[in-house]
DNA sequence: TAACATGTGCTTGTATACAAAATACAATGG
DNA sequence: CCATTGTATTTTGTATACAAGCACATGTTA
């Protein structure tokens, strides 16, 4: 258990809430590590709050795939083997596609001078080293491509299976070696998007989910061990 | 020796799975309808169950997408707008020709054979007129393909995206003009599976929801007014 | 009449109390 | 020594109590 946990109370917010906020931002950013229980007692301490506001975060947690709940005897932070990887990767890949492919057809010149903007703030980023700026710069990209196309339940499940992802994909970027190649596609699928060529899009981002598959999961086999 | 000892599993799901599971049905069944406040107090008092389980209940089916709650002000049943259900549809495609595509690799010869079943079942099922055992054998013939997949997550996702159009699907059924077409995409699917054609049995299946696609708007255009 | 307080009842938000189940471990009996 | 049972403790499940917010009605004032 970790002692970082603490409130950040900012807004009229239910307590219930900022305490999912609260406690998925620490299992994304690994402070609470897969498997450590989530019991409610300990954590209403924690946080000094009861523990309604608790179990609701809980519930609410689960709904994101980020724990794991067993009736009568409370909840772990879920963590993800292999073959949920590769299960999530593969819905990711189907997802994305569709997204590149609807964002080809929908996408505004704000929004394409957006994905321009964050692109090369992705590159900055590289050059900076800083590992939390880059996995930020990186969503931001992606995030412009979901935004563009206009399906917020799409944007929703793909945020989500992202997130699932989060704490391995830091991994990937603490490897300088993948930055290049990272770029690269990048830069291929910004070019597809603005060319609107939606097969060669549809190619260049099954490459760059595919990558990230084999790295991923060497990734996990070495944390498994 | 222990067979009369058999525990009642249900006497162990706790209240709130109980609870949840009631009003999901009850929400897709149509018995709850869009836009219906959905009252802790009154709920409890229905059910006979405390406001805490009902509480947990409802972030659950906001879980689901089938409620969405306002802070401070409390949950509503889920709606579903047009524009609502082509996202949706969107997203169902675009996994489901993953699913079929998936299955084409990893299917079973057992489960090709219960997929052939499960297709002879909805052909007698939409002979016998009842709209529920149609409903249900559409789900399980379906269900066949998803199973084969063999991933987890995406069998959760489209189940749940089916779920979440399950009230209008009824309706489709209602009218006995689909049935054939239905069927004979039913037979296409099957027929693709067993060669192995992905090609074929993806746009087969692209098909098969954009079908409905039509439809089910133009029954919610109907219901909007 | 219109605009604005204000109060009342209903609803949600949060804390707490109590019940029941799981767990750990010592005590007991073979 | 093992297995089983009893028991204390921890933890979750459920109910209830209390606080706070919102909506609507009522009344007051310009």
């Amino acid at each position: 258990m970790n002692d970082q946990l603490e409130l950040n109370m900012d807004a009229y917010l239910p307590l219930r809430d900022v305490v999912f906020n609260t406690l998925r931002e620490a299992i994304l950013r690994g402070d609470l590590v897969a498997g450590e229980r989530l019991m409610e007692l300990q954590l209403a301490a924690k946080l000094g709050v009861s523990r309604t506001p608790i179990r609701e975060a809980i519930r609410m947690l689960e709904q994101e795939g980020l724990a794991i709940t067993i009736p009568r005897k409370g909840a772990i932070v879920a963590g993800m083997t292999e073959k949920d990887m590769q299960d999530v990767l593969e819905i990711r890949e189907a997802l994305e596609e569709l997204s590149v492919q609807v964002a080809c057809d929908k996408i505004t010149e704000e929004e394409i001078a957006k994905l321009e903007k964050n692109m090369k703030n992705f590159e900055h980023s590289l050059k900076s080293g800083d590992l939390k700026k880059m996995a930020q710069a990186d969503v931001e990209f992606h995030d412009v491509i979901y935004q563009a196309t206009d399906n917020p339940k799409l944007i929703n499940m793909l945020n989500n299976l992202r997130e699932q992802m989060y704490r391995y994909r830091v991994e990937y970027l603490k490897n300088p070696e993948n930055h290049e190649q990272l770029l690269k596609e990048h830069e291929a699928i910004y070019k597809g998007i603005v060319e609107k060529d939606k097969d060669a899009v549809t190619e260049m981002i099954r490459k760059h989910i595919s990558n990230q598959v084999d790295v991923v999961k060497t990734i996990i086999r070495e944390q498994e061990k």
